[in-house]
DNA sequence: GTTTATCCAGATATATATATATGGATATTC
DNA sequence: GAATATCCATATATATATATCTGGATAAAC
């Protein structure tokens, strides 16, 4: 596994989040439901993402989240420095606690390279980006197309 | 994270087995105290691996376990897809369940390269080159250097 | 055949990630 | 201020990964 599933969550929440017009809140319901993901669980990870300063966060009716700042300014790395830690990119591939250009692990060299390349994605991968690629509809959010009530909504 | 702790102390396993002389068993013991790493779960490990065709095992005395075959003959990949499982490189970093060139997340086209990057680094990475790498002493096996016995013994 | 050293199989324990439940705080509407 | 809808904090439950334990099977050495 690449990255945890809340990092999948929030990546995905995220990215339907900046599909959304950002003039009302989004309700943590209606993302899990369109999602098909554990809304409690989501709750909670949406509340990390406003403590991280990704979202804001308003109680009461006519609540819900949104995103801190445009979608254009919010890359998936800063997302996964929230959900993965923020050594998550300093990692080495076998485990080693110091492994650096000065005390290497064998694969440091080889895998060096190929990090950068995913670290590169990450940063310049921004969400605007990604909610325009779903926005043609030749992409897709989650697995299942929300549930029959959503749809009909829709 | 990246690959599972298992995986990784196979892979360590793997390599210091390549860095021995292959006329003899090595112990898991051995592999363990070298590694710093718990006996008995590396232990299961080395078992699972022996399972999947990648080892020799022989119990008793003057047992243990050898490489079925030359170090330059095993691919990281060969030993990812033990420890991680056959479907490893085909997950979709959104965890979609379906995620193809035909229904795709909208990170896929983007994941598509770099993840080229990773395989084709895992299948041309033997354990061999590793192994080198390891022996000019330049490159660290472990966190820990070995225990003083060993140490000494060494 | 007894002793010793190893792998082997299965059960168990612990830690972590994932998921759920509950009661409360906050803000809007009427 | 009562009713409603939401987020929030904490505790709990479940699943998975990681780690340990125990008894046994096997094989070499003497």
């Amino acid at each position: 596994m690449l990255v945890s599933r809340t990092s999948q969550y929030a990546v995905q929440a995220l990215i339907y989040m900046a599909t959304q017009p950002s003039t009302v809140p989004v309700l943590n319901k209606d993302i899990a439901s369109r999602l098909g993901v554990p809304a409690p669980y989501l709750a909670k990870i949406l509340q990390s993402l406003a403590k991280g300063n990704l979202l804001f966060s308003f109680r009461g009716r006519l609540g819900g989240f949104c995103l801190r700042e445009g979608g254009d300014k919010i890359t998936l790395m800063q997302i996964l420095l929230l959900t993965e830690g923020p050594t998550f990119t300093q990692t080495c591939l076998l485990g080693l606690k110091k492994c650096s250009d000065e005390t290497a692990c064998p694969l440091h060299f080889r895998w060096a390279p190929v990090k950068k390349k995913i670290i590169d994605l990450l940063e310049e991968t921004t969400l605007e980006k990604l909610a325009k690629a779903v926005e043609t509809g030749k992409y897709r959010l989650a697995d299942v197309p929300g549930n029959l009530f959503d749809q009909i909504k829709a």
